[in-house]
DNA sequence: AACTATTTATAAGA
DNA sequence: TTCTTATAAATAGTT
């Protein structure tokens, strides 16, 4: 969709791959939203560039607001449950392959209960895995931009080191207006 | 962009969600395939439906692939290194946040070195991430499949014994042609 | 960033 | 489901 039709293969020009890049990320995350929102479902995406920057989404906004709908839902669908507290706890209980082949065998032995379906331990399984890689971008983020600002400060630091030394060496030959002795002493 | 537009909302007529869900699907993983092709990136994602059912999608085909991939580009991009085996205990070793910020720290110190960048590491971790989600994709996907496998099977056995059950029942008062002494017995 | 000529995706209908 | 088609939406190349 364009001027002309776009063969499918790496564009090898730096500014235009970019370009594409750019527009067509906005097209692809806007019809996840729109896919997300029309059928009611959870989609969670991670993009990453060849030099590694990181552009994740995902259609539900955290860990808690799922938490929050599961919980919801089972009060709703199966009535009022006995242990309305502690959804953390109850729900990361089920995050291990033991647990999950558990609820998966007593499933087999009394099917269609009003209790959570095995589907639902696995969608929810899924949901911590997408917190997760978003907590782990977030991190990886913070790292960077921590970095690129302690190089700053660095540069920074290192011209006014250099700049107080040319000071004190010229003030030693030139014009002694500064008290050297009332200074920390320079190596 | 069809006969009409759409308002985007939940589709509340089931059917029709489906089928929504089913175009929209095809459409967003082929857009997705082509930004990685076009722009080379890497894209992984999830797309669960409310019952549990899974779609993952990973534009690189497997852990081995990426692993192969970083491997030769340190090759061609650094000349050949000195480590060219065991490449698998080479990459996995930096998963961890310590070790990735031993490798912030160092690259610090001496940055623009022709070692793989910071965000080499970050992006081989974002891999091992997708990795990570699809084989458990894989083994929950597996795990349903046995299940409905052993239902089937359960009930064909549970068919089998009632009509086993008849049987004896029916022989024992009518036409008593099986010696009942030489079956084990019945509760 | 904006603008359009086109291509592409897709909603509704068959 | 699958195909068809009218229309909406995305976007490649241009300014």
């Amino acid at each position: 969709m364009g001027r002309r039709k776009l063969e499918i293969k790496r564009i090898e020009d730096k500014s235009s791959r970019q370009v594409t890049f750019s527009k067509r990320r906005n097209g692809l995350l806007k019809k996840a939203k729109e896919l997300s929102v029309l059928c009611d479902l959870d989609i969670g995406a991670v993009i990453y560039s060849c030099r590694g920057k990181l552009y994740p989404y995902c259609s539900t906004n955290s860990l808690s607001e799922i938490l929050q709908r599961y919980h919801s839902r089972t009060e709703t669908d199966a009535g009022p449950s006995s242990q309305s507290c502690e959804t953390q706890a109850k729900y990361s209980r089920f995050l291990t392959c033991e647990e999950l082949l558990q609820v998966v065998e007593r499933e087999l032995e009394e099917p269609s209960t009003d209790d959570l379906s095995v589907a639902d331990f696995i969608h929810l399984e899924k949901q911590f895995e997408t917190a997760l890689i978003q907590a782990r971008a977030t991190k990886t983020q913070l790292l960077l931009k921590s970095i690129s600002s302690l190089e700053g400060k660095e540069k920074l630091l290192e011209e006014e080191k250099m700049l107080l030394k040319g000071k004190i060496g010229g003030s030693k030959t030139k014009i002694p207006v500064i008290d050297l002795n009332a200074l920390p002493s320079e190596e």
